[in-house]
DNA sequence: AGCACGCCGACT
DNA sequence: GTCGGCGTGCTC
């Protein structure tokens, strides 16, 4: 017996330590098997729940009982040990338990908890149905139609409290039986059945074999006489099926298509010997039909030399470095990935690549295909659950060297990264959003540092804060300022939409954009057009009381997505029919829509062009990846002419033939309570812009916006990213914002309103009061309500806490932790947000 | 997170 | 006087 200690898979901020008996052993195959990594199933309560293995401790005295491991769920480690720094470093900057945290780490449908199946006793039906009388429910008719309750049934049967007592009185009787059960993880490796010829007969018919295969003839002198005619056309179909593949093992499934008789015949085959039959493990693979990646170039630019002369000693020297790769869109930024990547492939270690979104993966995916073959795997959220947990286990094993994937992809289980990319590196899309608040892009920086890597942060538009970093030394700067082919920056226009305009400019387009479209569209080029905000319009107005048609759980306006026929909540998904009455003053008159979004400009591009081939994408339209990459084939294809769509089409995508972009309001981001604004629609300016002259063409640019002179416009209009990074700076100065102090936003939320304010007034205090004894430079703002006050039925609150000295956080958020129960009340919800990337 | 235990209001 | 609501605290 061993003492192991346990992070499990529920929110404890300790580890658990419990005894894992022998007989669980054989479960492990080979001698001496290192526990670290595996997945465990633990009694907690009075439940069992899946735990992580940390370690092998030497406690020999507790003050508790120390339980025994139920059951251990894998015959292999799931991650490597080298990985347990990074975890624990992750869950106590993000003040997230670390069993959730690995759980986080692991491939989804992999946490499984124990259930309790319901089962009739032997021979007691007639009690059950006399106890039930004439109206059985269906779990009654199932369990006397001889099934079992399987656990998650039975689970929502024993939430009911009377149907509970009820079922717990029948288990007292003895009429109805609880049994624990485990369920299984819901994805699995697939294995597959494959034949072959014995190696007798595989001898016996090289020495008889022609090149041509065997006639007659020669069949008979190789197999004995009394072999059936389905058993020789099954072992026909093998060795023609084995000369097409060049194998010397058939696929079951393939001999079964060839010849349908190979079913039976090749049991009596096996039987007697002729035939072996083998299993071997799959891997499903998510590779699609690639897109059409663009051909290795012969020589770098001097661009591209200069920087890897920098970024390939540091991979040689295998120390951990961090570069911030700030290269103009365009200038060939993915070459400089790939070439890092053979480097490091070469020195024997692997590469992970990060993209923001899994849109941009599939651009980075076909390259990287192109050029390293099938040591590359994918992982991001649009494959399924089994593609995920094999190509999860290629990396697992070795066999694949790169992967390439979004945020959660950071965890995948490379045995030795010497290089990690992270594409885009001031996407938002690296922050997720929900409890484990985690910065891709900075855990990647951590693993880095952790495994000795070089880390590689390329944008054409860094953070504001990533700059700051490459400014002090912690990253170093590597700039790249001209494009592929001595393309130049495409010539940006923009359109002042204040100024009242003369006749014929109703509608969403100005006179120049109109313009522009219609003769791009004659010149035979494509166009994007570019709208944040998907829908057709984001408010819809009672005509006679003005009011808006709001959703019912969030306090905000339903959008009206007219394709759908519906108005729909962006926050929370709810969704009505868009024939609505007034809910306000319920007269029945109509409903005006205000303002507009991607469906309206696809409308507008319509009546505006109606020869063009126009699509539109935005997360409704390309919520199947399926549908989603049909749509960028096409535009590569130049069956499409012009594309609306919101940010998703400004980003990293390769459009040779696009030489038009317009944005068709720029300002929709400059009205967020956030101090990133700014920031934020520099980068998506500059983002779309890169989209235009990629080819051969040049490519020109129109902005419309509200506010023509602001500086985030104005620097984008002239591709002036220093200037705005300066500005941004000096504005981050006073009042203080990152670079030059750290954040944790608390956020305080709960279905009653009033619990939630009470909580968030009592955390604000007690921070105020921790702030007065640690003597601690914070700045405590604060509480407020939430810009997006009410959300899912959720009142939210939130905290801001600012300081200079990331520790002196560290430190308030975990007396936080500690007093956490008595400040704010079980109904409400404390998520604890280090560095927050969204103020909403 | 889930589940057990413990204290108060509405009912037999 | 009991049942069942939910708030509080613990889990090796």
């Amino acid at each position: 017996m061993i003492r192991v200690e346990v992070a499990v898979a529920a929110p404890l901020d300790q580890p658990l330590v419990y005894d894992l008996h022998d007989e669980l052993m054989p479960a492990l195959p080979g001698t001496a098997p290192d526990p670290v990594g595996l997945r465990v199933l633990v009694p907690l309560g009075g439940r069992g729940v899946t735990g992580y293995v940390l370690a092998v401790v030497a406690i020999e005295e507790t003050a508790y009982t120390v339980r025994r491991v139920k059951k251990i769920l894998d015959r292999s480690p799931l991650f490597h040990s080298n990985m347990l720094p990074f975890f624990r470093w992750a869950a106590s900057y993000y003040h997230y338990p670390l069993g959730l945290v690995i759980k986080a780490a692991l491939p989804a449908g992999m946490a499984p908890q124990s259930g309790r199946e319901i089962l009739l006793a032997p021979g007691r039906e007639q009690e059950l149905r006399q106890s039930f009388g004439a109206a059985l429910p269906p779990w009654v008719s199932d369990l006397l139609g001889g099934r079992r309750l399987p656990a998650a049934a039975s689970g929502r049967l024993l939430g009911v409290k009377a149907t509970r007592l009820r079922i717990e009185g029948l288990v007292d009787q003895g009429v109805l039986e609880l049994q624990e059960t485990v369920e299984a993880d819901a994805v699995r490796e697939k294995i597959e059945t494959l034949f072959s010829l014995a190696p007798q007969l595989r001898t016996d018919l090289e020495r008889h074999g022609t090149e041509a295969g065997l006639d007659d003839a020669g069949w008979s002198q190789v197999l004995p006489g009394d072999l059936k005619r389905s058993e020789r056309q099954t072992l026909a179909a093998m060795t023609a099926l084995m000369d097409e593949s060049g194998a010397n093992e058939v696929p079951a499934r393939e001999l079964f298509t060839r010849y349908a008789g190979a079913r039976k015949a090749v049991l009596l085959l096996v039987e007697k010997g002729l035939v072996e039959r083998l299993s071997r493990r799959v891997y499903r693979t998510p590779f699609g039909e690639p897109l059409p990646p663009a051909p290795q170039p012969e020589h770098l630019t001097p661009g591209q030399e200069e920087v890897l002369a920098v970024i390939e000693p540091a991979l040689a020297a295998r120390t951990y470095r961090t570069f911030l790769l700030h290269g103009i869109t365009g200038c060939g930024k993915t070459e400089v990935y790939l070439r890092a990547a053979e480097r490091t492939l070469a020195l024997g270690r692997d590469v992970l690549v990060l993209v923001p979104e899994i849109a941009l993966a599939t651009q980075i995916e076909a390259q990287f295909l192109a050029r390293f073959g099938d040591t590359v795997v994918l992982l991001h959220s649009g494959l399924t659950g089994a593609e995920r947990f094999d190509q999860w286990h290629l990396a697992l094993s070795g066999r694949a060297k790169v992967v390439i994937g979004a945020r959660s992809a950071l965890f995948a289980p490379l045995a030795d990264p010497g290089l990690i990319v992270v594409d885009e590196e001031h996407d938002s899309g690296f922050k997720q959003d929900d409890a484990f608040r985690y910065n891709g892009r900075d855990l990647a920086v951590l693993r880095g540092r952790c495994h000795d890597a070089v880390v590689l942060l390329g944008s054409a538009t860094p953070s504001v804060t990533s700059y700051y970093h490459a400014s002090t030394g912690k990253y170093t700067l590597l700039q790249m300022t001209e494009r592929v082919g001595d393309r130049s920056l495409p010539a940006v226009t923009v359109v002042d939409l204040s100024r009242k305009s003369g006749g014929g400019e109703k509608g969403l387009f100005r006179r120049e954009l109109r313009q522009a479209l219609v003769d791009n569209l004659a010149a035979g080029q494509q166009s994007l057009l570019l709208l944040n905000r998907r829908g057709f319009a984001p408010v819809l107005l009672c005509q006679d009381c003005g009011s808006p048609v709001e959703c019912l759980h969030c306090h905000v306006a339903l959008t009206l997505h007219r394709a759908q026929g519906r108005l729909v909540c962006h926050y929370c998904g709810y969704s009505i029919d868009q024939r609505v009455i007034c809910g306000h003053c319920r007269s029945t008159g109509a409903m005006v829509p205000v303002g507009f979004g991607t469906e309206r400009v696809e409308e507008e591009a319509r009546l505006l062009l109606p020869a063009a081939r126009i699509a539109r994408l935005d997360s409704d339209t390309a919520a199947d990846r399926k549908v989603f990459l049909k749509l960028l084939r096409a535009m590569h294809d130049r069956e499409i002419d012009v594309l609306v769509g919101t940010q998703m089409i400004a980003k990293g995508h390769h459009f040779p033939h696009v030489t038009l972009v317009g944005v068709v309001w720029a300002d929709g981001g400059l009205n967020m309570p956030d101090f990133r604004a700014a920031e934020k629609t520099f980068q998506l300016i500059t983002q779309v812009t890169g989209r235009a002259g990629r080819g051969e063409a040049p490519g020109r640019v129109i902005i419309q916006t509200m506010r023509p002179d602001h500086y985030s416009i104005r620097l984008a209009q002239q591709h002036r990213y220093e200037e705005l990074y300066r500005q941004e700076l000096e504005l981050r100065r006073n009042p203080a914002f990152p670079p030059f102090v750290r954040l944790v936003a608390l956020h305080i939320q709960g279905e009653r309103e009033e619990e939630v304010r009470q909580g968030a007034q009592r955390l604000a205090g007690f921070c105020r009061e921790e702030k007065k004894r640690l003597q601690a430079g914070v700045e405590i703002l604060g509480p407020a309500p939430a810009p997006l006050e009410k959300l899912n039925r959720n009142y939210r609150w939130q905290i801001l806490l600012k300081a200079a000295d990331l520790d002196q956080l560290h430190t308030l958020c975990r007396q936080l932790q500690e007093h956490r129960s008595e400040l704010v009340p079980a109904s409400c919800r404390l998520i604890i947000d280090v560095d927050p990337e969204n103020m909403m």
